[in-house]
DNA sequence: GTTGAGCGTT
């Protein structure tokens, strides 16, 4: 039925244009220095966000990059995608989500369930905490859409673990531009 | 300089 069917918004295939690019198949040696220099050629950054491994502390090989104005994330896009980049072909495409997740806080934070309420044994913790929180983590996701017109900006000043000073300067200027 | 194809919770 109509009614159910979502409205067309773009999909994991084909995302809608905005601000917010998705690059992907980075060498895990790119920093964010290096993204930011040859992105902001295309328009005034508002950030740069690597996605690096919780772990390892490694480079996950993708990152996102925010523009000001859709219209240079679009030349960026066009002109980007392909790109060689420290030895790497990488692809630029609009991102399907907005912005990193917030982490959640690990307590529920929502309206008690009737099946909580019911609950005659010792109401708060233990067993039921698990089972708390994935209830809490889904709803909570599902909220990214709000985050659309959300004013993102870029404060992280933390270095990049990869990015040294020392880096030879060889590798990481090898980036070539496309010509059109 | 794990060789991949990956949409984010530092």
């Amino acid at each position: 039925p109509m009614s159910n069917r979502r409205r067309h918004t773009g999909s994991r295939a084909n995302p809608d244009p905005n601000t917010c690019l998705g690059v992907f198949g980075l060498s895990l040696y790119t920093t964010e220095r290096d993204l930011r220099e040859v992105f902001s050629r295309y328009g005034p950054l508002t950030g740069v966000n690597v996605v690096y491994d919780q772990r390892t502390g490694r480079s996950r090989g993708f990152a996102f990059v925010y523009f000001e104005r859709i219209d240079d994330s679009k030349e960026a896009m066009e002109h980007a995608n392909g790109m060689e980049l420290d030895g790497r072909r990488i692809r630029v495409d609009y991102s399907i989500t907005k912005r990193a997740h917030t982490p959640t806080p690990g307590i529920y934070m929502g309206r008690p369930t009737q099946f909580f309420l019911n609950s005659s044994g010792g109401g708060g913790g233990g067993g039921a905490g698990r089972r708390r929180d994935s209830y809490y983590d889904r709803g909570y996701d599902r909220g990214y859409d709000r985050y659309e017109e959300y004013d993102y900006r870029y404060r992280r000043r933390s270095p990049s673990p990869y990015y040294s000073r020392y880096r030879s300067r060889s590798r990481s200027r090898s980036y070539s531009p496309r010509r059109y």
